[in-house]
DNA sequence: TTGTAAGCGTTATCAC
DNA sequence: GTGATAACGCTTACAA
């Protein structure tokens, strides 16, 4: 009762039967009577016995235990990604081990090494900025551990991926500026070698070029998006000699944080610069004025992550890989309206 | 090199010696001789050891995890916080389990289970709104595994507490919005079984006395603080037979909810009510009019709960719990500004 | 400095 | 239906 050291040895001993019967009772075992169940049930709850999950996992090589990698916890879109994975892993008997890259490489590469090492049965992961290939994840493909990004991810295959179609949304939200009549387009974008980047410029490409608009490259501004890169990309916007009058970023915070300045040096969003985001923070819903965006629905794709991870985990050899591309959704708000609609 | 199925006696048997000796190179113990941790290392490296940490764990009684249960890993004061604890862990080696309660006893009571089950060194822990009292952490107890509050707490001795004075920050609040003029202000509380909305309550009655104002126990209105029960709470308000000046809210997100519930309304804030509430959100400073709040830097906390315990877990008997009380710091922002400073 | 052997707590295999 | 035993991979007295 007193210390949780019990084992299966003390029932066993208590009750004069072998701790294999112990465990098989436990354990439900068909083979096992009714009546000796019972009694070691009894006995357990009686000293208050606790399975000891590091033996048994030893044991069975299985942990029960997800590993998740992600930038940054407090990024809103991780954490309610995080929590869509936690409730999924919860139903099924999982523990998720969660850990950041806080955007670098190497110590990705650590995190990678120490999930490895504590046996996970699986792993999620939205790679960091400066991560370029997978030479830092081969533990996982050399150990069968399977793997499954979810939005920054590697165009590797043999991985299962849960995106969302950047290339869609990058294109949705430069159409949505050109029909709301600007000219003249600037993208804040971020590391090209990520894919999600590389898809929503793509994208942005692609809609100048349906409606016929001069692809300028020294409207693109390349940084990491973060608060204030978006005001160092949003001097760069005014010092250009062309008059720019619409703005995708490839996220919010660098919108916003450009928003503001626009703001303060009193250029009006949407009539002079109209801004579209990426994200939908819940900071660009109440923000004025609010932000035009791309949701990214992150509980939902956590949700789908780990069912995938736990598909893949479970049905050992057979499941393939798998990736889910979610559909943008344009929600429009006043930073870009400004046709009555 | 194929498996990351390689054993310390597969590294023993390749050089001819025993696993013991592996072991302790391994690990440099310094009563091996350099030559032989040289060659150890050697082939380990040839052979892709990796330690298997479950062994490791099972044999020595210590995981080098702590378990963290909070409400809602979403909620950007608990990402932040869980954030603050992930960089601390990772310094000292440990890694993270996180589980949220989602509010509910019962699961609160499950996931307490099942990180005892897995053997966590230790546990930080914001209780549920449904947690009255310690029994569902009684398990803790039992095995000796320190456990470390922080925000939402219970009062037991024994256990170390990182907190914000929150009676101090309900006075400060309060006081506030009486020097701001208010006259009749409301208090939107959240269940007072927990002690930090005991405590806030009780700050917010302190200053009505400090000022000689009439408490009346019909402006207090109880509430789990969600959106919806913000606009609930503003209904409230406004149907009151006096008229309401000011409110005090024990979080942002109800505060938020009225307030634009008010804005719809035409109400003026804070001309006609001005309002404070607590947590600082990052919505909190953009919205329009920007909300008057306490700060509480969950990153910070976070930290601090993970230095604690860390403290607890590796000094063994000699620690005693220790409860760090953070001074609160009031936003003063728009939401409440009546007078010119 | 290295080897031997036992044990952490569980479970699977084989026997009876 | 139950028991005996070995094994998962690591660590640590105790010997040598």
């Amino acid at each position: 009762m007193e210390n949780g050291k019990v084992s299966i040895h003390d029932i066993a001993r208590e009750l004069n039967i072998n701790s294999s019967t112990v465990s098989r009772a436990l354990n439900n075992n068909p083979r096992v009577s009714q009546k000796t169940k019972d009694r070691v049930i009894e006995k357990a709850n009686e000293l208050g016995y606790q399975k000891n999950l590091l033996a048994s996992s030893l044991r069975n090589s299985k942990t029960n235990t997800i590993g998740v990698i992600v930038p940054r916890i407090s990024r809103h879109f991780f954490s309610s990604a995080i929590a869509g994975m936690e409730e999924t892993a919860y139903k099924a008997g999982y523990n998720l081990i969660i850990c950041q890259s806080l955007e670098h490489l190497e110590r990705e590469q650590k995190i990678a090494q120490s999930l490895s090492d504590n046996r996970v049965d699986g792993v999620i992961i939205s790679i960091s900025m400066e991560t370029k290939d997978d030479h830092n994840l081969l533990i996982f493909k050399k150990n069968r551990t399977p793997v499954v990004f979810f939005d920054r991810h590697l165009d590797i295959p043999g991985n299962s991926n849960v995106l969302i179609d950047d290339f869609q949304a990058g294109f949705d939200a430069t159409e949505h500026l050109i029909l709301q009549g600007c000219k003249k387009i600037a993208h804040f974008s971020g590391p090209q070698e990520l894919e999600i980047y590389k898809n929503r410029f793509e994208g942005y490409k692609s809609a100048l070029e349906k409606y016929n608009i001069q692809f300028e490259k020294s409207l693109v501004i390349s940084s990491k998006l973060m608060e204030s890169d978006g005001l160092e990309s949003a001097k760069i916007v005014l010092s250009q000699p062309l008059t720019i009058d619409g703005i995708f970023s490839a996220n919010d915070v660098a919108a916003i944080s450009a928003m503001q300045y626009f703001k303060k040096l009193g250029i009006r969003v949407p009539e002079d610069i109209a801004i579209v985001g990426f994200s939908n923070e819940p900071i660009s819903a109440v923000i004025e004025p609010s932000l035009t965006t791309i949701d990214q629905p992150g509980f939902e794709m956590g949700k789908i992550a780990t069912n995938l991870l736990l598909s893949q985990i479970n049905d050992k050899e057979g499941t393939i890989a798998e990736t889910i591309i979610l559909k943008p959704v344009l929600v429009v708000r006043n930073s870009s309206k400004r046709l009555p609609i």
